[in-house]
DNA sequence: GTACGCTTGGAGAGCGCTCTCACGAGCTGC
DNA sequence: GCAGCTCGTGAGAGCGCTCTCCAAGCGTAC
């Protein structure tokens, strides 16, 4: 709805004594207008309080100047996903700086149509896709009607070509793993996440290296699906399947934990006290993502920091960059950290 | 970006063999068209892959199907409040089933002019605006330009006749501090939110009130941000401001806490911990919110539970009515309800 | 004095859609 | 049989802006 009494280009241009065509070069920045004409201008913008109409301008200049962040409906969870909220926080940073507005689009996975038709209607610019499944076909087809960046290294084949940003995950997942080893554990564990996302799968690859390369026992896994519930009943199962090979004791076939998030970690930390085993002293427990709540907890989790901030921004930066018809690299990967707290 | 060869309304009536003016008919379920005529549009629709632009539409009938959802930029910290993320999941479900679209809009504190110039540049149907401090003014001289609907009572007088949805937090925190008086406990001492934020006011009253009432210490009262460190340091004031009236023990001036919210009731609890105290045994907690992790803390926490997700379903459900011009009530209660578990 | 280039600004044709208005065709009722 | 309907449709005028011409004015070079 546009308040009636708007006042427009013609407007402006009537009160500065120039021509629409003078206001829109004023307005826009554009080529060379004489000093007092743009004077002119900008006193009649000032009187007028003039505000230029995007959606005209849009219709006119075949641009939008805005930009979708894309989030799979089953993620909608995803606001529950700690990991969330500083993406979305560093986009928004990153797009304070420029004149795009985002487009928060919550993508249903049943109905792909949707959202191709929307990303296809002219509504945006470009978009970010974040967390998203591989599953999910909402992306294909879309040729190169449309810059995309992906959060997180897109899984589909056809879609490889694309553009994302992402952290080393199968790098990180080692060198945590690598961690708990080279501080004298002997049988590292892991509970992985869900094996239609690009996280779960490189991280558990990551684990399996570590293991793989000190000969160790790659059965030692287990699947949660990135929720903190997921995450104490892998634990419990990992138990049960792994018991401890001394005689019996209330001990447990592993004495370290790698965890494919800080979610399922605290989950399983839970757990595992349930069962009367404390971390660290009896099982290493080393997550990911580094949460918010990862310092917070008791003992405070030991875990691989990914920036999520500087990932939304990141995205944003080449996605804005993209629309501006620069050429990019494909990937960008920001580099992790692990930070050791209490639990290894 | 529009993909250069788009089918456009024109296209898809030279396929129908009709006018555009029966196709815009057809595509928006307007008026009565002969069968023949609709099927013939249908089939062209399809044949062509028609989309209709939304840019082009909006320019035309002046809506444009854009609802602003908007956030302070000091809260954009908000996305580390967990109390976000299931609004934005109320919005987006509520919005799934309507044509509108979400606009996240950061709104720049200091430049409160951005804000309200986006909002008047016709970009947006109606905005939902979440958590404002009473210092911002960018919704002040909006006027009745635009349908806006506050998730919390706004504060500024300006704006009080304004649509909100809220809950009624004075009454929630007046039966939460009723309930601990109500268990025996004599001396409830509350951590107050930010005084210029309707929640961390009528929390704060609620208090009051039902200390009043009973005759009690007024003066056991501190003020935290909202923040889990803050949370921390009001709870260290309060002890060190209030210590056990009897002969030197460990012990502490109130044996009863009513924080505003659950992050603050984490540090708190957190503090009071490491000064020896256990909750309830020695001092019992109510937070506020019912948080995501509010159940999994140890012991996990009683609190007031907020129905977030149900706000933003709320407050949109409301925005969508007063864009379609009807009326409304100007406030909208959800009730609260209190969650008993182990620390109260 | 002519030719040419550069700067500046205006005219006007869209962008793709909506929506009012008017018109013809087929009804009904008297 | 004609006024007065309703119903379905098309013509066409915008919505507010961008951007491509094109023209005018002025300075410079030969």
């Amino acid at each position: 709805m546009i308040p009636s009494g708007n006042p427009t280009l013609e407007m402006v241009a009537a009160e500065a004594g120039v021509s629409r065509a003078t206001v829109s070069r004023v307005v826009n920045g554009h080529a060379s207008v004489a000093p007092e004409a743009v004077a002119a201008v900008h006193a009649a913008v000032a009187r007028l309080n003039y505000v230029p109409n995007r959606v005209a301008r849009s219709l006119a200049s075949r641009r939008t100047d805005v930009i979708a962040l894309i989030v799979p409906e089953s993620t909608s969870t995803v606001f529950a996903d700690p990991f969330f909220a500083p993406v979305v926080r560093g986009v928004a940073r990153a797009l304070a700086e420029t004149d795009f507005t985002l487009n928060l689009l919550v993508a249903s996975e049943t109905r792909p149509e949707k959202t191709r038709r929307y990303l296809l209607g002219g509504n945006v610019d470009g978009a970010l896709v974040v967390s998203h499944h591989s599953g999910d076909h909402s992306y294909l087809g879309l040729g190169d009607a449309l810059p995309i960046v992906f959060g997180g290294r897109p899984l589909n084949p056809e879609l490889e070509s694309r553009h994302y940003v992402d952290v080393d995950n199968r790098h990180a997942a080692r060198s945590a793993t690598e961690y708990l080893l080279g501080s004298g554990r002997r049988r590292v564990a892991t509970i992985a996440g869900p094996q239609d996302m690009p996280a779960g799968i490189d991280r558990l690859a990551g684990w399996r290296d570590a293991i793989e390369a000190v000969g160790g026992d790659v059965s030692l896994a287990e699947h949660g699906a990135f929720t903190q519930q997921s995450g104490a009943e892998a634990a419990i199962r990992l138990l049960d399947q792994h018991p401890a090979s001394g005689t019996g004791s209330t001990g447990a076939g592993f004495d370290a934990l790698f965890v494919a998030n800080d979610q399922m970690a605290a989950g399983a930390i839970q757990a595992l006290r349930m069962r009367g085993l404390a971390s660290p002293t009896d099982i290493a427990v080393v997550g990911f993502d580094d949460d918010a709540f990862a310092a917070t907890l008791d003992p405070p989790l030991t875990t691989v920091r990914q920036p999520a901030t500087e990932l939304g921004v990141s995205m944003t930066e080449l996605l804005v960059r993209l629309i501006s018809g620069e050429e990019a690299p494909h990937r960008t990967i920001i580099p992790t950290e692990l930070v050791r707290r209490g639990t290894a």
